[in-house]
RNA sequence: GGUUCCGUAGCUCAGCUGGAUAGAGCAACAGCCUUCUAAGCUGUGGGUCUUGGGUUCGAAUCCCAACGGAAUCACCA
């Protein structure tokens, strides 16, 4: 049974046997005791007043004294003001160290045959242009959050939904014929998902020059609104952009040779998208194709249509109508028949309950979808998918540069395999410079750099809270010292260093017992068992909040914990035997839950650095 | 205009299921390596928690309003 539980309802018999008041454990607020007082749990006796009818001091000093008398775990207290702070005696924090040593996975929960299945659904790049920091986020949310759930007793499978067709798609293809001399990713000895992102570019950049040739001699004496009626019609006239057009129909007619083109230059794309996801450490257990699914949705739409759900007008087109739940109507089918983006997640949502019993599905989807998928819900629901009500939109906010949105036309994104290479490369500099590589081999110094440079960048990512925006400033580079990934992997290299050299020593840490051991331990060493204590609290948290972010500010302050401790305290120099070997264990289980927790956000950490 | 989200130190962010004197990191300054890795540790300065009301023993936290910022409201995806 947990502390805090006990304390608790150590707080009803006392409230009870001095008051003769009944009281719910639930009513009692145990926290943790703030740094500047003594003590590790605090009894807030606010609440009890009434019953005690005498002041907050008078009350805390009562119900202490009761506790201190009748509780084996209370050693001692104090008061102050209307808190009770509770100080817990050292052989409960022993005992807890020895159960944390115990479980390999601590604070995780299995999952079994019968556990609820998640499906997370993230990344769902387009397959014209490379993947960027927006993308980035992204795969780290999804790929953390699938951890997270996990590690909360779900089965969980990963998908991905590639936005694979489209006049996107075709922009590129067309600029690829006509500009590109035939150029491969061999040829050019580029990744494939860049080359292509080059044609896409350069499709822009001819139709911006036609549109601009085409726009009325006085376009610059016009006023705003007029401007823009002239430009949507340069843009309709542009021969470009009907023939791209002309590409998209041909595509959908299953035309031999536009097919063949399509999934020549989207292989490109995936061995690129793969070499991404592969340094990212990404992965998916189902992936699944617009251009297979985009077809679906219509059938399900049609069903709806006839079950009276939907209803279709004049010219043909099918709407949901939402103003029961204070939204608008929603096109579903357009005029001529074809789907629109939300029949197609309509298509793919009915897919995939035919592939997995889903219980619940999340999203990992940007913000700037929040309305899309609020309807998507409600459609979902109506259509009868059980787990439609309760979708969950995982909504994070936009990676925004000092100077505000990246924009491709201006060449402000910023690329997800350059950022991967320089901050790999900022880690080489940085260890070299404080004279980490020597002795190391070719190969583990590429290692650790890699392991080092992600870590730097998957922190910096994911210790925000997801729903806010956040702000990467590419002239400064990811820092590696303070609140940041490699600092908690430095305290993890550390902790392996020290464990190292006791097993040198013939300690072996996971033979230690500490069971029945009578010593006396520091504060900063009971706190960290504390706080090591509250691990699965912190896990359950990011899997009911949806909030990885919890998990690396929990993971930084239990390394700056332990740092203090390291420099405070010596653990191999230690005459106590018990005592050293005490701060053995404690020091392997900061380790081990500090590689638990980055493990959960896909963060690697090097034996040393 | 409707809806949703955000506003905390110069900068980047915690804290938000109501509790004690609002915390970290970066940047600045001052210290600590004959002792387990100094990517570390210690200290100094830095705040009308956007503003104004309300709820109560108690509000950065909950409610209302205003101000500021973002997203969205397509027969685009």
């Amino acid at each position: 049974m947990k502390i805090e539980s006990i304390i608790a309802e150590m707080t009803v018999k006392a409230v009870k046997a001095l008051y003769g008041q009944d009281i719910d454990a639930c009513q009692v607020q145990v926290q943790k005791t703030k740094k500047e007082f003594q003590g590790h749990l605090t009894v807030v006796v606010f609440p009890f007043l009434k019953m005690s009818r005498k002041g907050p001091e008078q009350t805390a000093q009562e119900i202490g004294g009761w506790m201190q008398d009748n509780v084996d775990a209370v050693s001692s207290f104090n008061v102050i003001k209307g808190f009770l702070n509770i100080v817990i005696s050292d052989s409960v924090w022993i005992g807890m160290l020895e159960e944390i040593a115990r479980d390999p996975e601590f604070g995780f929960t299995k999952a079994g045959p019968d556990s609820p299945l998640v499906m997370i659904e993230y990344s769902s790049p387009n397959t014209n242009k490379p993947l960027h920091l927006g993308h980035v986020r992204n795969n780290l949310l999804g790929w953390a959050l699938a951890n997270v759930m996990a590690a909360n007793g779900n089965r969980v499978v990963k998908t991905n939904i590639v936005n694979d067709r489209g006049i996107h798609i075709c922009k590129s293809m067309l600029a690829w014929l006509k500009w590109g001399n035939g150029a491969t990713p061999e040829s050019t000895g580029k990744k494939g998902d860049h080359l292509i992102g080059d044609y896409y570019v350069e499709f822009d950049k001819h139709f911006r020059a036609e549109v601009k040739s085409l726009l009325p001699a006085d376009y610059d004496q016009l006023d705003e609104k007029a401007q823009e009626e002239a430009k949507a019609k340069a843009e309709k006239q542009s021969p470009l952009m009907q023939e791209a057009h002309d590409m998209l129909v041909k595509w959908e007619a299953g035309d031999p040779e536009v097919r063949a083109l399509w999934e020549k230059m989207n292989s490109w794309v995936y061995a690129g998208f793969d070499e991404t996801y592969r340094r990212l450490g990404v992965g998916f257990d189902k992936i699944y194709y617009e251009s297979q699914t985009y077809l679906e949705g219509k059938g399900k739409v049609m069903e709806g249509l006839e079950k009276g759900l939907f209803f279709r007008k004049d010219d043909g087109s099918v709407w949901a109508d939402l103003t029961e739940n204070g939204l608008d109507q929603k096109l579903l089918l357009r005029s001529d028949g074809t789907s629109v983006y939300m029949t197609q997640d309509i298509g793919t949502a009915k897919l995939r309950f035919q592939d997995f019993p889903i219980d619940r599905m999340i999203y990992v989807v940007g913000n700037e979808q929040n309305y899309h998928f609020q309807v998507l819900s409600i459609l979902l629901d109506r259509l009868g998918f059980k787990w439609g009500k309760d979708l969950v939109h995982f909504s994070y906010g936009m990676v925004e540069l000092p100077e505000g949105k990246m924009k491709s036309r201006e060449g402000t994104v910023v690329d997800a395999d350059d950022l991967m290479d320089e901050m790999i490369e900022t880690a080489r500099q940085t260890s070299a410079e404080l004279g980490k590589l020597e002795g190391m081999s070719e190969d583990e110094v590429d290692e650790i750099m890699r392991i080092v440079g992600m870590g730097a960048l998957k922190y910096f990512i994911l210790k925000v809270d997801a729903r806010k925006n956040m702000t990467f400033n590419p002239k400064e580079s990811i820092d590696f010292n303070g609140n940041t990934g490699p600092f908690i992997q430095y305290t993890y290299a550390r902790i392996m260093s020290v464990l190292r050299k006791a097993q040198a020593e013939g300690l072996d840490c996971s033979a230690i017992s500490l069971d029945g051991m009578d010593i006396a331990i520091s504060e900063k060493e009971t706190g960290l068992v504390q706080l090591l204590n509250s691990f699965p609290d912190i896990v359950k948290q990011a899997a009911g909040d949806y909030n990885p972010s919890v998990i690396a500010n929990y993971s930084y302050d239990l390394a700056k914990e332990f740092n203090q401790f390291y420099h405070d305290f010596s653990i191999m120099h230690e005459q106590d035997v018990n005592l050293k070997k005490m701060r053995l264990v404690l020091a392997s289980c900061v380790g081990k839950v500090l590689k638990l927790g980055m493990g959960l956000l896909g963060i690697e950490m090097p034996q040393r650095m």
